[in-house]
DNA sequence: CCGCAATGGAACATCACTGTTCCATTGCGG
DNA sequence: CCGCAATGGAACAGTGATGTTCCATTGCGG
């Protein structure tokens, strides 16, 4: 506690504004100051010292939302098994974020702005979608980028589900991975 | 013109708001009002002319997106066909709302709120979902309850793809359209 | 125990949106 | 042409969020 204990007390508190923030506006984008800092259980004026203004929070809460939706992408490890396969782990992956999901998908330019989807993730994508597309698990008919916007319509349908409904964490991305496991899969006819 | 041509030019000033409302308020749920009246080419004090205050427009856009919902919903025909069959239309049907997709999606108190769902299209959806698992045409994997949200999340993620892409209305229903037959489909393994 | 970092609260000016009032202009029917 | 309905613009006060400053309190390390 010697050399980063100024870190430490700092960064802990930081930390807990950007997770209620992640919360709070994962509910309500307009949010104000207030209550970010009260569901930290924070005075507004420490949020402040921490995120002068707004959009300087706002900035962090997505360099918060990029950086842990490229450790969940690496956790997907999209370039295994079949595309289908690899879709469904990724949709796995994706739904452990909680909040994080409403968030972006309620406000994609949080975390797309940066330049973030075209660096890791999106070619990624391209590439495990095609390989689906060329092992046959995945449906032709179905191209990469929209596959991409059913995932996350997917993906948001199932946590407001899981929010809205008396169903189980496990019970929802079940009904997720099933629903998303039909839709791509090829039809013989 | 004689008898109802105060309702001739105030009925379509009205309507000229409301179309503004729900295309600027699918784009920005908190757009102000000024940015609304500007739309509708009217000023904002004609704006407050008609709706007094900015929930009393809420409550008029709910009640129209209410409205076309149902004209909706009764073009679909939920009755005739297999299930499956009668999800495909309703989809259909509620993809030419455009805009108002949008607005439902992200805000589905407006539409939700006055005891609307479980009226006219609640009953009539799980009535068909049922007849779908019954004559085989959906997944019984998939509740009613379930393919709702489903329904909604394709139909925001068509819309947006619409939006955002260089696609024809008719090339984003196709998509949406086969995803969702994908979907629903039983597989036989 | 002292001192500094961190924090919380109060107070303040600023700003945008809201809702209202008043007045001038337009346009159509009688 | 007159009169009324509809409209638009300006101005105003009220409200809530924002960003800032100042000061008191807490707590931990030296």
């Amino acid at each position: 506690m010697s050399s980063r204990d100024e870190s430490g007390s700092r960064a802990r508190t930081r930390q807990a504004i950007l997770q209620a923030a992640i919360e709070v506006l994962s509910r309500n984008q307009t949010a104000s100051l207030g209550e970010i800092a009260t569901a930290a259980q924070v005075g507004r004026t420490t949020l402040h010292r921490y995120f002068a203004e707004r959009s300087d929070l706002l900035a962090a809460v997505a360099a918060e939302g990029a950086s842990r939706l490229n450790e969940a992408t690496t956790r997907a490890r999209l370039a295994e098994g079949t595309g289908a396969e690899a879709l469904l782990r990724l949709c796995a992956a994706y739904f452990d974020l909680g909040d994080l999901l409403s968030l972006v998908f309620s406000e994609p330019a949080l975390v797309n702005d940066p330049a973030w989807s075209t660096e890791v993730c999106d070619d990624d994508f391209h590439a495990m979608v095609a390989r689906g597309h060329a092992d046959g698990s995945i449906d032709p008919a179905l191209p990469a980028t929209w596959l991409q916007s059913v995932l996350w319509s997917q993906l948001y349908a199932g946590w407001s589900y899981l929010t809205d409904h008396q169903i189980s964490r496990h019970e929802a991305l079940a009904l997720v991975l099933r629903t998303l496991t039909n839709a791509v899969k090829p039809h013989p006819g």
